[in-house]
DNA sequence: CCTCAAAATTCGGTAGGACCAATTTTGAAG
DNA sequence: CTTCAAAATTGGTCCTACCGAATTTTGAGG
């Protein structure tokens, strides 16, 4: 009996609807869906409210663009709990990334074509880049680690990295105000993103499988140390201003 | 003005309601709000599925205390238009349970306590001994997965695998009917869920990790077996009865 | 024919009533 | 005071109706 709106969705992915095509009348909906207006209008609102779905009155429901940067942001609100929660699970999903991220790195080394490797160039670049705003950093940072998702061709691992990463933003947005940016770390995550794509665009898989294994071990504990500090600051009760930058997901 | 949602809120925070307090009723509060029950309730769908209120059927609204479980499962959720779209992406998981599981073994076999231990060896027990009813095999089958995943003692490594669990069961009972039993398959199984056992409980992780790795390459070969011949018995057009039994989920 | 504004239709937004099923409360019997 | 069935409460669903915005159709004027 799977939920109203589980079944929206399935009717979403079963007629193809891309993003910004119209859904069925609210109902004519209703009624292939065998329901009153009513309830699927609550099951709408939800859906709305999780932004895979935008109304326009008078007009129609439409399939919401994926791409706006609204929607990534209204789906890590309803995670600030687990943001507040004791020690955050930052240790756990860099477990889980290097799990996934490795064999990510290493099917889009097998599987990459000619716009993925495009994609992700372009995506390299653009982290390399660098920018001003720490947030728009890091959105280049998931961005290019979703490329190489995306390139594995494998849809499930992209939606699960995808996830994670929403429940990355989190704790960086929290304590964004509270990290050190540690010496030399820009160059480093540069050169490791770097052997990374070439790996992949060569497609030398077992060699971008240990190029992402050695970068995510270098994040895994360049995080602990700002942990460290960051605790070892607390204990020293010293507030000294911080400057925080990117590489939080890098 | 302020959406409805953002004025039950506020109604939320003025009456000073806190976690698993009740909410007037729905009648009461949309007269208080000064709308139709009709709108109060799409809100309050909203809020529902961002998981601020939690409902109980003839019992009441009531605040939920926010958890950090339901904010990975909402982090999650976009995987389940997946499961039920055309086709099936069991390719797709079976790749990620690799990854995930493997290191599932391997943390299991560092971290395991005497509670895991107990659980992992009775979880086994049950999944030797197997069950007439397939359905009852598989949960079986998933349960002793998922006390590896627990073991592990990495929540997120938890809840990723218990989600795909998840999305595999909905492919089961969809292509249940049409899946041969291997001869010896059982046999095999079995054999391999003891050699992940014993090496969990002796602490040798890398061990762990082969085992796993062994019994998960074996399932998705014998997976793609049965896959293959579906296929050619279907291009036979031949229609002969087919016994489906356990070992989707081993 | 074409243009374009008015009219008709479509569509989401809201209101209100009715009934069902699960829960909670009530109150009479013991 | 306890027990337990009846009654009131409450969320879940369906229905009908109407409003206003957006879209489509119409048809008069060029």
């Amino acid at each position: 009996m799977p939920s109203l709106t589980d079944q929206i969705e399935t009717f979403i992915a079963q007629h193809q609807l891309a993003p910004g095509e119209r859904l069925p009348p609210e109902r004519a909906l209703a009624s292939t869906l065998g329901v009153s207006r009513s309830r699927l209008r609550e099951a709408i609102q939800q859906l709305i409210s999780r932004g895979i779905i935008v109304s326009r009155r008078g007009g129609g429901n439409f399939v919401a663009d994926g791409s706006a940067d609204l929607a990534l942001e209204q789906a890590l609100r309803p995670l600030q709990p687990l943001a507040q929660a004791e020690g955050g699970y930052w240790h756990d999903i860099m477990e889980i990334r290097k799990s996934l991220e490795t064999d990510a790195a290493y099917y889009a080394a097998l599987r990459a074509n000619d716009d993925d490797r495009q994609r992700l160039t372009k995506a390299l670049a653009a982290v390399c880049a660098g920018a001003a705003d720490p947030a728009a950093q890091s959105r280049a940072d998931a961005a290019f680690h979703m490329a190489i998702a995306e390139a594995s061709h494998n849809l499930v691992l992209a939606q699960v990295i995808s996830g994670l990463f929403d429940l990355l933003k989190i704790s960086i947005t929290e304590s964004l105000g509270k990290l050190h940016k540690l010496p030399d770390t820009v160059d480093a995550l540069n050169d490791q993103h770097q052997k990374i794509v070439d790996a992949i665009l060569a497609g030398r898989a077992e060699d971008a499988r240990r190029a992402a294994a050695d970068h995510l071990t270098f994040v895994e504990s360049s995080l602990r140390r700002i942990e460290d500090d960051a605790a070892r600051a607390r204990r020293a009760g010293a507030l000294r201003s911080t400057h925080s930058q990117e590489g939080i997901l890098p």
